[in-house]
DNA sequence: GTAATAACCTATAAAATCAGTAGGGTTTTA
DNA sequence: TAAAACCCTACTGATTTTATAGGTTATTAC
């Protein structure tokens, strides 16, 4: 499952790709609208900033705003900033490997289910973007 | 991320599907071949008992042994049973349901793209068996 | 140039979950 | 009746999650 603070960013992020080409939203805008803590968004924008998918601008009129359109900002990549590995085991992750102990894995049985499960999860969240999740 | 407590579950009923058939297996016998720490591994397989995934025998020459055939055992099953819900959302969860507070669930787009993720992961989860996971 | 605005940074903390351990109790079989 | 093996309840330490607090820095308008 994914952490609320996953939530949160998509809502975040949905919210700013409605502002797309727009001037910057304020983190207090966002916090309201959303309903997210206000002090645990700071963080999660911060993050998303780090992850260059967000700009933002210091002072009066200043904000967030998505960095690159929201039609190439896909679902995985946000999970892998905010949440993690999207893969069920470390074993099979792209982004966050990490071998297994007392595991052959070439022969590894477990491994070669979640592989395929991984595939099939990873194939619907690359391919959709905020785009696809701002259309009503 | 599965849990080490899926992972040890699922190597446990690996080993007992490699079993089935014969006589029950004891804790400590998939303990050590698994290397699976013994008083973690009594709780795991006592919550599989309790998901009629096993069936135990007490006494001299007791143990455990899967109570239906590893081809009919799935992985979702299983997840389900030691991790929880597969889904990503608690408002798409089929056995894990919850609302999601401030969202409409009609018009949500987050809930909807996580509808077709999960749907991808379920279809290969719900369709590979213990008898996929064991062929060498 | 200074006051207001709004992002940025570091530290802390309560609550929940994870990963086990301890120590007996109960049932079955020989 | 004793050994074998599962069963049950409680506890614990470590980690992660979900925040909050409070100050710092950069930008803009006057």
């Amino acid at each position: 499952m994914l952490s609320k603070k996953t939530q949160y960013a998509f809502r975040a992020l949905a919210h700013l790709a409605e502002n797309y080409g727009k001037e910057p939203v304020k983190i207090s805008n966002i916090s309201i609208q959303q309903k997210i803590p206000l002090k645990f968004l700071e963080h999660i924008l911060n993050d998303l900033k780090k992850a260059d998918l967000l700009e933002s601008k210091k002072g009066k009129g200043g904000g967030y705003a998505l960095k690159i359109s929201p039609s190439k900002i896909n679902l995985a990549t946000v999970i892998r900033v905010i949440n993690g590995p999207i893969a069920l085991l470390p074993c099979v992750s792209l982004n966050f490997y990490e071998k297994c102990r007392d595991c052959n894995e070439e022969s590894c049985g477990m491994r070669k289910m979640m592989l395929i499960a991984r595939d099939a999860t990873l194939k619907v969240l690359e391919k959709k973007t905020l785009t696809d999740m701002i259309q009503e």
